[in-house]
DNA sequence: TATTCTACATACGCACCGTATGTCAAGTTA
DNA sequence: TAACTTGACATACGGTGCGTATGTAGAATA
């Protein structure tokens, strides 16, 4: 039985994703080849076209996929903390983490901002932000945070936490400071507490 | 009496960073074609590429200048508060300012990192971390400020500050989100005091 | 089975970067 | 000051890569 058309289309979208995140993370965005791209996948550019209507839109939905594993990682390992406030600790902790990852860092931190704008005008809006607002409206909601905007909590936190990921990745010794970068982080955070520790 | 060989070579550097530096924050890093920026200057690629080794060489000069300039005005506003810690607060005002300004967010924000590489290893080594980190060593010598890594808090606040640019410079309401961004920046940098407010 | 549709391939033009080579004026030496 | 050297910049060329216009084979539909 031959196989339908669907299915081969969202096997191509697949494949070329997936040659995409590899080129991508490996040589960056303006650098990654489309030919090589297409061929490594036994495709064309004509494939690429048709299904992302140019380079730019390839980078989107790679960045979509990857925003999104992240998100709900960050969502699992927030939920599995005790409470609200120790899940965002743990949430900024796990971006942080998250963001040594150069697939991560390259695509989605350097190229996807410089590329697509700013990541909430993205298609998926950035699911990460979207995680830690909610997360930061719900600590609001039960009076531990202080009345702040909530957008701007997550913002500001997500921000903190990218540059801590940039910082460690490009030093010399990762496993020195990555410690550091979270014990700057959790007193940053401990900022928005109504008590603070 | 003709011109010294060397003012001459001053002068057409000078022409053509000025010249990226309205290209670069007008196109964008990559768009910016290299012939139309020598040529509004009425110079040729020859000349930057005598001059800068290529198109890198070129956006780390134009970054290194503004960066610079950055720090200064940070500095000397920082200077203007009452003391270190009021201080700290208005640099972190004035980054969000400054970034609001669309040549400072698209060269030294997006595609500074993005095809320079982190601010850290920049030739200016980021002059704007500099100034901030030695506002927080200062700190914490006084006793204000918990003791944790200077540069790591630096480049939290300093990555705080950053995103919440990108964030008002992408809002429909810039002159409305402004002092959110500034009340959730104050609380979170809060978080660093040894007796938080 | 004949026809339409479409996902993808093929082919072309254009723009741009980097380099290799040329050139002329500013410096240097005698 | 005249011959020579240096180097800052211009010119010319090749290669690469993106986007689009056109072609095509196989699935969908009747």
């Amino acid at each position: 039985m031959a196989k339908r058309r669907v299915e081969t289309m969202e096997e191509n979208r697949a494949k070329l994703i997936a040659a995409a995140r590899k080129a991508f993370a490996k040589k960056g965005y303006s650098a990654a080849s489309m030919d090589e791209l297409t061929a490594e996948v036994s495709l064309t550019r004509g494939a690429l076209y048709h299904n992302f209507g140019d380079k730019r839109g390839l980078l989107a939905a790679v960045v979509d996929q990857i925003d999104s594993e992240m998100a709900s990682r960050a969502q699992k390992i927030g939920a599995r903390a005790g409470n609200d406030w120790q899940g965002l600790l743990a949430e900024g902790a796990a971006y942080i983490e998250m963001a040594l990852d150069p697939e991560v860092q390259r695509i989605v931190l350097l190229d996807g901002p410089a590329v697509l704008g700013d990541p909430s005008r993205w298609p998926s809006q950035s699911s990460c932000l979207q995680v830690t607002k909610r997360t930061v409206e719900r600590l609001i909601a039960q009076g531990l945070l202080k009345p702040i905007d909530a957008e701007a909590a997550a913002r500001l936190l997500s921000g903190a936490a990218l540059n801590a990921a940039l910082w460690i990745a490009a030093s010399d010794d990762p496993k020195d400071v990555l410690p550091k970068a979270i014990q700057a982080f959790r007193s940053l955070a401990a900022g928005l507490l109504v008590n603070p520790v």
